[in-house]
DNA sequence: TTGTAAGCGTTATCAC
DNA sequence: GTGATAACGCTTACAA
């Protein structure tokens, strides 16, 4: 009892054995469920814990069990809508299983990514779902050491690292984007690129220059430009296309902040949508509906990225023994066709 | 060395002190910097834990020092523009004060939140950062128990509770709403409230009735509207308004959503902002100045209030003992006029 | 069915 | 200066 206001006020599991009047192993089994014992000592052991308010320490529990039920999560910006949507989804699945989510923003940096997973990794997480900005395979193992923690990428992942992957269909979503803008004539097409560090950076560049090949329609470096995720990024790229000599009649944005700065240069350089130059982007945020003119775009659930990631590490920490082959699941995508291609929906 | 295979294969302590030739105290001591002892030892021990590329286990160092270093974090909805922001700004604050956060959303459910507030003690959180959906003193109370962890609440509230609390001005931010709206010369005037659970809900519904008071402008019960914060609900709220026999000339929104939401409605009806019906709104989301009409509306700095919440908060963990006041913070607004109130900027 | 005791990886209090 | 040793609060063989 005085005990109590000793360590820290803390209710242990020894206060609840002693109310219960047995020993500590026999009250971790009754609120373990663990191996068998009478029905009335269980009901003794319960009704103290219940009594006391006992909450077992999760520190204690995990030094002994060495499993945290904790998992590590580290993006490039939370406040970004994907990143959040994603961590919502990852979140829910995770607690779902029993886990918890420690959080880390690496705020775009190689250098901050690799101190937030040494750590998370000195948290003993159990696990580590990641979306890197882009660390090399050197920094990574640095990182990791020789540590063996179930890790699985999403959205953006360093090939052959990770037990799991979980990416858009950034092929697919540029591909379906360019094709449109092919049927309604254009073919003097740009690119606003976001970063090619990032793997859906580098893959929507990629895939963008493979369509273009495909229709047999000219893309030179200079039609892919830009290489931040950011608004201000994208009305400068804008702007700079915008001021050639021949500039390009469509746009594509790799993210709807790119978007958002096409938009913007648009409406300084009087430039009007999609007459005088059309504009496409992946990502179909909430309010693409609402932009004047509303966006067509690529649409996607962002939270499934977060919640399909999740479970492949669930999955990975449940048999953490067994080896089994990297897992890669793509996430599908789709068109939304609306005003700023041309359409007259 | 054979040792690591055992024991999950972490290098401990005890690797360290052997590799160093010293006991695990001064091993201890050389990486905590405590105690004085000779340079050469400390120097024996750092390159011994450098080359065994020794990560302390924070756990083992958090049952010992009863401090976890994490706070955790509970909001109604991660992936909401506003508390991502929040989420961010805290996340940052914190880091650098040397804190990790576990996070928990709570899905708008008071019950959930009540079992992330328990599920985060038990992790023995050094204090926590909760935007509450409106748990009664009863219910949390309860989830606290006797617990004394250093609490600070933001944008929701429960009166005389927690170490501080941080809110955004939103008896200003309405009243400069409607009083910009009076001055339009609109006289009848609706609100699209959210959940009046929340603080942020009831603190600007108040506050519209208050600013129609004193502008000495009709207002009862029917002329806010919604309890949620969706942009659904705003919709379907505006539709109800709009389709009365003498519906209102302008329409205040508690937040982006529920001004989305308004948007909507007004399309469908064919209703046009300004001239029909004007529109204003809390929260200055950064597609607002793109939307069409570009949207009026109440600005503040959302990451600020996760930085000011995580300042109180490191504050009162840091001298837990003194028990000062309760500190209270007010985050500023400002009002954006663009054309969705009749502005012609 | 229940108790004893060892141990998880640290830090802190003593001695030496 | 440095080293035993005892916690921290729990789980789990191993005994009884």
């Amino acid at each position: 009892l005085r005990n109590r206001l000793r360590s820290g006020s803390e209710v242990t599991l020894a206060d609840v054995a002693q109310h219960a009047g047995v020993s500590e192993s026999t009250a971790s089994r009754a609120l373990n469920g663990r191996g068998e014992l009478s029905d009335r000592t269980r009901q003794a052991v319960l009704e103290a814990a219940r009594v006391l308010q006992f909450q077992p320490s999760q520190l204690a529990r995990s030094l002994r069990t060495a499993t945290t039920h904790t998992v590590g999560f580290i993006v490039p910006d939370v406040s970004s809508p994907f990143y959040a949507a994603a961590l919502k989804g990852a979140q829910g699945a995770l607690e779902q299983a029993g886990y918890r989510v420690l959080l880390m923003d690496s705020a775009q940096s190689a250098e901050r990514e690799v101190v937030s997973l040494r750590t998370l990794l000195a948290h003993r997480v159990d696990g580590l779902l990641v979306s890197t900005v882009g660390m090399g395979h050197d920094q990574f193992e640095h990182a990791v050491g020789r540590r063996v923690v179930p890790l699985v990428f999403f959205d953006s992942m360093i090939p052959g690292e990770g037990e799991g992957t979980v990416l858009l269909d950034n092929q697919d979503g540029i591909a379906l984007l360019v094709d449109h803008l092919v049927q309604h004539g254009h073919r003097r097409i740009a690119l606003l690129a976001g970063s090619r560090e990032e793997t859906s950076g580098s893959e929507r560049a990629e895939a963008f220059a493979d369509a273009m090949r495909r229709h047999g329609l000219p893309c030179t470096d200079d039609d892919i430009v830009g290489e931040q995720w950011l608004d201000a990024a994208g009305r400068v790229a804008s702007l700079q296309l915008l001021a050639r000599h021949d500039p390009p009649t469509a746009l594509v944005a790799s993210s709807v902040e790119l978007a958002l700065g096409a938009l913007a240069a648009c409406r300084e350089l009087g430039r009007r949508i999609p007459d005088d130059v059309a504009l496409v982007t992946f990502d179909d945020a909430y309010f693409n509906e609402l932009l004047e003119p509303p966006l067509t775009a690529i649409a996607y659930d962002p939270a499934e990225v977060g919640r399909r990631a999740a479970a492949l590490l669930v999955e990975a920490m449940r048999d953490e023994g067994d080896q089994h082959e990297p897992r890669h699941v793509t996430i599908p995508v789709r068109l939304v066709a609306r005003r700023s291609c041309g359409c007259t929906t």
